[in-house]
RNA sequence: GGGCGAGUGGCGGAAUCGGUAGACGCGCUAGACUCAAAAUCUGGUUCUCGCAAGGGAGUGGGGGUUCAAGUCCCCCCUUGCCCACCA
């Protein structure tokens, strides 16, 4: 018997595939097509580690399992290869980027070859051949021309180390995310994307999108929108104003004092010259700082007032204006009305600076009923320092825990209200009142007597001054119905369910700011109105006095391109003393790199392309004269938001990509990676929604299904690095004896593919010995003596078993449990005598498992195949289809409960009827002995589940 | 601080619609083959009481809904990721 040796076999199946073109694609309106594509690798020099390998096996099974289903797979792979590590490289050795590219990349694609991903080469892509950035250029001039590009003067984040402007997403806790030091500000004049201009459709398309919930939230997050209204303050003493953005204009008779970031563009009219020092020496070190510091300071309010004040549009009030750094300058207007009461950040501020604070949210709970009666009432909570417990009733079923609490009557006193109550439902009468809301409003059906009410509500907090106690004295229906318990500060937290209590609570004891829903108060004409219906009032009003408007903003930014970096693509403008920033005419794409000698930056915030003066120095497409290059270049994240289009079209002369060509294939069906959540894909979609409004492409969205998948840890748990020396490489698990098929069918059997997951030797050593199982199996049937038996219905029922098992997994991409289910199988077929059944039932049966296994490992499923007499490749085939009728088993398990735990289980056959499965289930012993000689009370059946007998 | 996930044997994980918890694999273990080992094959493997038949407990903790809960609801704990003074 020949052994399973996969280094004999594998490379062989890559040769047929690869001389067949079995993988190359062309449209063919007359089959579904099917666009899978991994996200491009950047080829480093490391090669592709395992968590590639997982990230297109997962490709790769997809790719296969559709073209195995007759659709025309596209299943393309290209490079990512501008970008910092490229250049730095250079930067050591001197030579060209392009030149160790082309090495790492001659020596990537033989690690995909040699994995037997099903790729067509024929589409390979690299970002930095100029003829894929000539058409990013031609991008670039298009946005230009749509006002989409843009130049701005802009503080920057700067990278002292990279000497380079960072993106905000490039900055994470405010070091560089490449090389992890502490950014700076810096005012340069930068290229801008104006994605900005696509924030609501770009939003507006998240919920429809087939994507992973988190990857959509997290999209929607940093789209940031917030709808509110701008409202304009006018300045003491001159015509002059300043406009505030909020979300809560109901708020606005609260609003005590404004604050404006320090780099507010009226800062230095609107400071006196009382106050200029501070605020000078203020602004200077909150604009140095970098986001670390700021975050490593506690967030205790700073800040400076300007001797300024303007004038609270509602109430005419005069408000100081402050200038402090927890107000962004780049978000809203930089300005902000300060509103302490019923805003936390605003409240510290107030509380720092003694700054006054105006109540005008009176809060309220519940859900409002019809027509309810009005009732006053109090909320008290008792608190025993010495232990910090609270004072609690306990109302069971009916209401669980509560406060004290108790109706108003007439002219009584709030306080005194709360001291009867206690000392009537609890007994304590020695108290000492700490602290009290105002008014609050609470809405609620009272079960027990039958009616809704609206009730306001004071609520007051006590503390325990003994353990005295009187006589209860509780109302009839409160007879017996309560316990009065004490809670711990987390048991309160737990129990009291009620909104009232426990808003009281929050109110009380954690001395929250409430910024909920309520009726307004110290509101002049919008007293009593409702929260929200004075955010449309209030705004409405201030439309009518012009001095205020809605206003929807949005946290994202304008996505900033420029880079002071050699290895990109060229920003194809020229700049022309008399005509400005002039787009390259497409004629003159690509403006090409020039080969330069020395690839570092010298810190003067300009890429080594300044110094390339024979290239900088040009003339102006418009009127011929002077005219000085660009010299800085593209990020990455611009050559990689339209691949998935180029792939479509790859070899296009004449234009980026044909429409009609990109129609047939994008959008791209699966979508898969575990990087990039929100940038790479946002950007995407950014430039797709463009293509669509230019008519380049017939969609909006790029990706039709994303899947986010998981990463691969060292054996130890931990992150791969080099470093740490732990990282495993795909090639030497293969050359190790494995195999790709092993690699493949372990990195997708290890869990579900969006979890994380450890590498571990002695996993794929389990998956290796499965794939062996297999091999040895279909070789002791090619050497049996194939005797015809007859009695086939077995072996065909578990080979229709695993063909729907498999199938419905695929569908739901979960990968492990089609491997376990074929692992399954093999067993079961080991277990059986191969001259047991005929001969066609087995080459069936091993066959069926050979296009299910193929997806997974494909070389070992290509060479049995054959093995087994055919002669066309295993993805010219169709995939096996299952017989529901075949699936039928002779006999089912019935489950056996008596009062939900398993007793018994029955053995009949399918189609026994209800009626006797029960009886059976009554008669049998065990079930018997359990029921008794009690009369079931239930008896509960599942079809071709359970019987459930309550007794 | 906010948002979104996750928590199941010694380990990775399975249980797709509320219906046998622990599939499959690893590890461990007993046996077969072997002079022996490796490889391979066969069986066992949640904990616990029991010689056994069988019983009891059990999916991070607490409560609830249900004939029935890993699965649904409420609270809490732990943990991962993303965002983080966004008015």
């Amino acid at each position: 018997m020949k052994r399973y040796n996969p280094s004999d076999i594998e490379p062989k199946w890559q040769a047929t595939w690869d001389e067949q073109k079995v993988n190359e694609v062309t449209i063919d309106d007359t089959r579904q097509k099917l666009y899978v594509a991994g996200m491009f690798p950047y080829p480093s020099g490391a090669g592709i580690h395992t968590g590639h390998a997982f990230s297109y096996s997962i490709v790769d099974a997809i790719a296969r399992f559709h073209r195995q289903h007759g659709l025309n797979v596209l299943n393309p792979m290209g490079w990512d290869t501008f970008g910092l590590p490229g250049e730095n490289y250079a930067i050591k050795t001197g030579t060209s980027p392009a030149v160790a590219t082309a090495t790492n990349i001659a020596n990537i694609r033989k690690q995909f070859k040699r994995m037997g991903i099903s790729i067509d080469w024929s589409r390979e892509i690299n970002t930095s051949d100029p003829e894929y950035y000539r058409w990013t250029q031609w991008i670039f001039t298009k946005l230009f021309e749509r006002g989409l590009a843009y130049q701005k003067e802009s503080l920057q984040w700067w990278c002292p180390v990279d000497k380079t402007v960072l993106a905000n997403e490039q900055v994470e806790a405010g070091r560089c995310w490449r090389c992890g030091s502490i950014v700076e500000k810096k005012s340069m004049k930068q290229w801008f994307f104006k994605i900005t201009d696509y924030a609501e459709a770009l939003l507006e398309e998240i919920d429809d999108l087939n994507w992973p919930q988190k990857i959509k939230t997290a999209q929607a997050n940093w789209i940031g929108k917030s709808e509110g209204a701008e409202i304009e303050f006018k300045l003491e003493g001159t015509d002059e104003t300043i406009t505030v953005f909020s979300t809560r204009p109901d708020t606005l008779f609260g609003a005590t004092f404004l604050v404006l970031a320090p780099e507010h563009p009226l800062v230095q009219s609107l400071v006196t010259a009382e106050f200029a020092d501070f605020v000078a020496t203020y602004v200077k070190s909150a604009i140095k700082k970098s986001d670390i510091e700021r975050m490593n300071e506690s967030r205790e309010k700073t800040g400076v007032f300007t001797g300024s004040y303007a004038m609270n549009p509602a109430t005419g009030a005069p408000v100081p204006i402050w200038i402090a750094d927890y107000v962004l300058a780049g978000y809203g207007t930089g300005a902000v009305m300060g509103v302490p009461a019923h805003d936390e950040r605003d409240f510290a501020f107030a509380e720092a600076f003694k700054l006054p604070i105006i109540n005008v949210i009176e809060p309220e709970t519940g859900t409002p009923q019809q027509d309810p009666e009005a009732r006053q009432s109090i909320v008290a909570i008792v608190r025993n320092p010495r232990t910090n417990t609270y004072l609690s009733i306990n109302w069971g079923q009916q209401g669980g825990n509560l406060f004290v609490g108790g109706g108003r009557e007439n002219d009584e006193a709030v306080v005194a209200t709360a001291l009867r109550e206690i000392a009537e439902e609890t007994g304590y009468k020695n108290v000492s009142l700490v602290s009290q809301t105002g008014p609050m409003h609470h809405n609620y059906f009272a079960h027990s007597k039958n009616v809704a009410r609206r009730i306001e509500a004071h609520a007051l907090l006590f503390d325990l001054i003994d353990e005295e106690r009187t006589e209860t004295a509780l109302e009839a229906d409160e007879q017996g119905k309560f316990t009065v318990e004490w809670l711990s500060e987390a048991d309160v937290q737990a129990k009291v369910q009620d909104e009232l209590h426990a808003t009281s609570y929050d109110l009380l004891v954690n001395h929250s700011i409430y910024h909920g829903e309520g009726v307004l108060t110290n509101s002049g004409a919008f007293d009593g109105m409702s929260t929200s219906q004075a955010r449309e009032e209030i705004v409405a009003w201030l439309e009518q006095e012009k001095t205020g408007r809605t206003k929807t903003t949005y946290k994202m930014r304008d996505w900033l391109i420029s880079r002071q970096r050699y290895w990109g693509a060229p920003i194809p403008i020229i700049h022309c003393e008399i005509h400005g920033a002039v787009a390259v005419p497409e004629d003159q794409l690509p403006v090409m790199l020039p080969e330069i000698a020395d690839y570092a930056p010298k810190g003067d915030g300009l890429s080594a392309l300044a110094r390339a003066t024979d290239w900088v120095n040009t003339t102006c497409p418009t009127c011929g004269g002077p005219a000085k290059r660009e010299t800085d270049t593209m990020d990455g994240f611009a050559c990689s938001s339209w691949y998935l289009l180029r792939y479509a079209d790859p070899h296009n002369t004449e234009q980026a990509w044909d429409p009609a060509v990109v129609n047939y294939w994008n959008p791209v069906d699966y979508y898969i990676g575990g990087d990039h959540a929100v940038a790479h894909l946002l950007y995407v979609r950014f430039w797709t929604h463009v293509f669509k409004d230019m008519g380049l492409v017939n969609f909006k969205e790029p990706i039709q299904k994303l899947v986010y998948h998981g990463y691969i840890n060292a054996e130890d748990g931990t992150k791969m690095s080099k470093s740490k020396g732990n990282v495993v490489d795909p090639l030497e698990v293969i050359e190790q004896g494995y195999g790709a098929d092993a690699l493949r069918t372990y990195v997708l059997f290890m869990g579900p593919i969006d979890l994380d997951a450890a590498w571990s030797s002695k996993g794929i050593a389990g998956v290796y010995r499965f794939l062996n199982r297999v091999w040895v199996l279909a070789q002791q049937y090619q050497e049996s003596d194939k005797t015809f038996v007859g009695h086939d219905e077995a072996l065909r029922r578990l080979q229709h078993k695993v063909i729907r098992k498999v199938t419905d997994d695929f569908h739901r991409l979960s990968f492990n449990t089609a491997i376990s289910a074929l692992m399954e199988y093999t067993n079961e077929l080991y277990k059986l005598k191969v001259d047991g059944f005929s001969d066609e039932a087995w080459a069936e049966a091993l066959g069926s498992l050979m296009q299910l296994i193929a997806p997974f490992a494909p070389h070992i499923a290509e060479e049995i195949w054959q093995q087994l007499g055919h002669t066309s490749l295993i993805q010219e085939n169709p995939w096996p289809v299952w017989d529901d009728a075949l699936i039928v088993d002779e006999a089912i398990t019935i489950i056996v409960q008596v009062n939900g735990k398993l007793r018994a289980k029955l053995s009949v056959s399918p189609d026994t009827n209800e009626d006797a499965i029960k009886t059976l289930a009554l008669e049998d012993e065990h079930v018997m002995s359990f029921v008794g000689d009690k009369k079931p009370a239930k008896v509960i059946y599942v079809p071709g589940r359970l019987v459930n007998i309550v007794v």
